[in-house]
DNA sequence: CGCTCGTGTTGAAACGATTCAATTTCGATG
DNA sequence: CATCGAAATTGAATCGTTTCAACACGAGCG
């Protein structure tokens, strides 16, 4: 159907081996040879199989990223941030969208794994680290992003999470807040964990403070605004004065839902802080506080490091944590 | 390094011809032999190399997905809609978002035509429907995704815009306003283009009424904001009392700086449509009256077509086309 | 003139799967 | 018990590339 290299070299009457070399090892060929072959490719339109070159050479340059929520916007600026990254070291990334999924996120494993992609750069939603612990006895690293490895195995970016969620806490007691809730879930996701136990602590720090948790089964604009519909009817000697947010989509779900009860004034009556500090957020109905994370960053930080243990298996796993921000407009 | 499918017949006792049949035709090989293979598959933690098998069998189960914009929760839609089909076709869904970069562009289209990709789900940046011919002519079928053929060669999934702008310029209008200015660009983005050339049709059917472009760099919430601050400072008189934005994100960007000048009410001084009718708009300061498309349905509309061309070349290609729709909220 | 060196070039082996014609096995049948 | 046919299994050929030892050809040197 398509040429193959053997057809470039008849063309071009030289060996195949000297094609090959035209494409990989130009300073190994005298200039009219490059310039026949050359000829001969456009003339056919040869494009290399990748599938030969890989498994002959060994090795791709395709880098997989994967993400279980690439509608968020805070996935999207780190994937953006280490596509660019990648084309700096020739190397193309491609992104997987498990979709909250860990069915999904155990076939894009499989699937990446068949094709021996060169590395991973995961923002896991399952229970994965057993699974990627194999793939790097396999020869595929990974590296962790806005999440820590339990296990100290892989290389990780991330955000202290802990802090953010002691900062956004703080930050409604300081306003004088004492009735706090938690809007986020499930619990089990470490993000989504971690900042609950550091708004814990800050709520700890205080006396007569209360912090009542309403757990979401994704994190997600429906299900803040469903949370917040259930708030807007609540007894209002029951109802939580400050509300903080897992991140920024429920943050606006939770948002809209208390407008549009429009017996309740945000922040007056609920002071609101969000997490991730998403474009969207300066363009809330109340432009929302929020937790800034350096988003663009990690990811560029996550491939370099990746790329670093691509090259060089043998590496000891790094561990960046960054420390969020917080960014205070019209909601809390 | 990794086991082949060698290793796995000599711990197995059989043959390579049987391992490869219980992997692809397992109803030719007996149940003894499936169960003694299936074994040796997982003691020796066996890896199917895809490049291998892609080299052999001359076909990959792979599709990828090409946007210009993947910060653009309308495309993530439009993803996750053909991810969805994707699964249920078997196929694997990959994403790279060419951020509104030609070069990006053909890079990955390279890229994918020497990974042999089953077919190309494409929402064109630049000019490359020469290209994505030249694809055809290889065997890599392409559909075009929110944008027609100009060609007429390729199917494509997209939403009348011209129906789009027609609608959103005439709600405007039917509101009284008749100073309108249009925002957005670049304008020779067809959907950018389209939806201009849909408002200006509805303002030729109004007497004095005016429609004044204010042409932007890209579609993005930061050139929005850019265009509103300079709107907010025009003289009273000259500026426009309704606004048609390309998309959400302008939309929500020049929201973000007509609120900020205090002294414009949206509506009431400024009355604003979007269009795409993303998540956000809902959430947004002044919940945006908007234009809805279809994303999930188009997605995976996409996807279907797609998978038919894999399977048969020879299929015409086809032409659906959405209707879009108002949504109405307080912005207009 | 013979020798070495360096530069280009060659062609066959290898990568790991799939495929298919050929072969073996085995149960059923006359 | 011999024979036939279906079912199971084999193993060599194949896909398109990269790699590498071997070779060809001059130029330079003693």
């Amino acid at each position: 159907m398509s040429a193959s290299i053997k057809d470039v070299a008849l063309h071009a009457g030289v060996s195949v081996g000297t094609v090959s070399n035209v494409m990989n090892h130009p300073s190994r060929v005298s200039n009219d040879t490059v310039a026949k072959v050359q000829r001969a490719i456009s003339a056919l339109g040869f494009v290399r199989n990748d599938a030969a070159r890989q498994l002959r050479a060994g090795e791709s340059k395709t880098i997989a990223m994967m993400v279980f929520d690439a509608a968020n916007p805070f996935f999207t600026d780190i994937a953006r941030g280490a596509e660019d990254a990648a084309a700096k070291d020739g190397f193309s990334v491609i992104l997987a969208n498990t979709s909250e999924s860990s069915t999904r996120e155990l076939g894009y494993l499989d699937l990446f794994e068949e094709q021996r992609v060169r590395g991973i750069l995961i923002s896991p939603y399952g229970e994965v680290e057993d699974r990627l612990q194999a793939l790097k006895k396999f020869g595929i690293p990974s590296v962790l992003v806005d999440r820590v490895s339990n296990s100290q195995v892989f290389s990780s970016v991330s955000v202290d999470d802990v802090a953010g969620g002691h900062i956004a806490a703080s930050h409604l007691l300081s306003l004088g807040r004492r009735t706090l809730g938690f809007v986020g879930g499930p619990l089990e996701i470490p993000q989504v964990g971690d900042r609950l136990v550091g708004a814990q602590q800050a709520a700890s720090e205080y006396q007569e403070c209360s912090l009542r948790v309403f757990e979401t089964t994704a994190t997600t604009v429906l299900e803040g605004r469903r949370i917040g519909e259930a708030i807007a009817a609540m007894e209002p000697k029951e109802r939580p004065n400050g509300l903080f947010a897992a991140n920024d989509l429920v943050a606006l779900g939770l948002l809209q839902a208390l407008v549009a009860a429009n017996h309740l004034n945000v922040p007056r009556d609920i002071a609101l802080v969000g997490y991730d500090d998403i474009d969207f957020a300066t363009s809330a109905i109340v432009p929302l506080t929020s937790i800034r994370q350096p988003s663009q960053l990690i990811g560029e930080t996550a491939l370099e490091i990746l790329a670093e243990e691509a090259l060089d298996p043998t590496q000891p796993p790094q561990k960046v944590v960054f420390q969020p921000e917080l960014v205070i407009r019209a909601s809390a």
